[in-house]
DNA sequence: CCAAACAATTTTAAGCTTGAAATTTCTCCC
DNA sequence: GGGAGAAATTTCAAGCTTAAAATTGTTTGG
């Protein structure tokens, strides 16, 4: 899904008013638009992900999880963790295990409902997760340094409606 | 990275001309952008993924690879591909390995130097891929119907400003 | 010429990810 | 009470992804 540039030297067809003069089918603008988002995401991405690894030897998603479970003091049961980092239940069990075998976080099973397993972070989950969680912040304003204030909240404007979009989209289909 | 609704509660810091009583390290706007940036991707990101498996029995890596080669009529140089992609080199060798059995690339030995591989669509390739586009084009198209091309148009233009700040901050950075 | 450096690719080991099937536990209704 | 069905989680098989090491081939400076 990668290579926006895939596309940078064909001709323009944004004039503004000629949307009727397009042929039928022509997605040409939806797709470059999708290819911007998708180079901008991964760029980030992989960057946080390389830096995770260099600087705290972790990942993104055993960050990801132990950020759900900063927000829940209480713990949280995996099935809803799943759902909130938008992955496979499957996925959970086995961040679960390698999260618990290190140290940061717990797994208690529910003792009025036997099939529910409640994670939580440990003192020194939530003493490591602070210092990484700091640290990744520093690293997305750095690299979107360049992004003036009155951009930055264009972006989240324009953003908003495209998710909007997306989640209407995808109700639509379902 | 996922759970943007991660901060969904939090109050709003954004009121145009404070920014310098912003307590230093402050970085909840950036955070926010970033995180509704990637909601969006992996929104689309997996949506597509789930249609090409379902619809086409095919992945992403997949017709990304292939997407590079329609581009190259005569052809691409692995290592060319895996830059395009942004992918691992060692990722490209897997998915070539697949394509090549499945019949929709062909690989060559470059005479002139034996270190080099050029892969290229085969005419069955080349018609798969085409069916697969034109329905990934109708997809996306789908996804963003909801964007009117002004809120596009910005769209682009922003998120151009913000893969310029990545790339440099990537840049300063090495 | 030829050894060292470099380049392109593959291999390897480890981890992530998914969908589907299996397992365990609970709930509810007859 | 007991069994059907639902819910939460785990297991499984397959594929993707990466960094680092290894392999193979080419170039180049001495």
């Amino acid at each position: 899904m990668m290579g926006e540039d895939k596309f940078d030297t064909s001709p323009e067809w944004v004039d503004g008013e000629t949307k009727a003069l397009e042929a039928p089918g022509d997605h040409r603008a939806e797709l470059r638009l999708w290819l911007r988002l998708l180079t901008c995401s991964t760029l980030v991405e992989s960057e946080i992900r390389r830096r995770l690894r260099e600087e705290f030897d972790s990942t993104l998603p055993r960050f990801d999880l132990m950020a759900q479970l900063e927000r829940a003091p209480d713990g949280m049961v995996l099935g809803e963790v799943s759902k909130r980092m938008m992955v496979s239940p499957g996925n959970i069990t086995v961040l679960v295990e390698r999260l618990t075998e290190s140290g940061h976080i717990s797994r208690t099973t529910l003792p009025t409902d036997r099939r529910v397993q409640v994670i939580a972070l440990t003192p020194f989950g939530r003493a490591e997760f602070e210092k990484m969680a700091a640290t990744h912040a520093d690293w997305i304003s750095e690299l979107f340094a360049g992004v003036s204030p009155q951009d930055s909240s264009v972006l989240m404007d324009e953003l908003a409606k495209l998710k909007r979009s997306i989640i209407a989209a995808l109700a639509r289909n379902s």
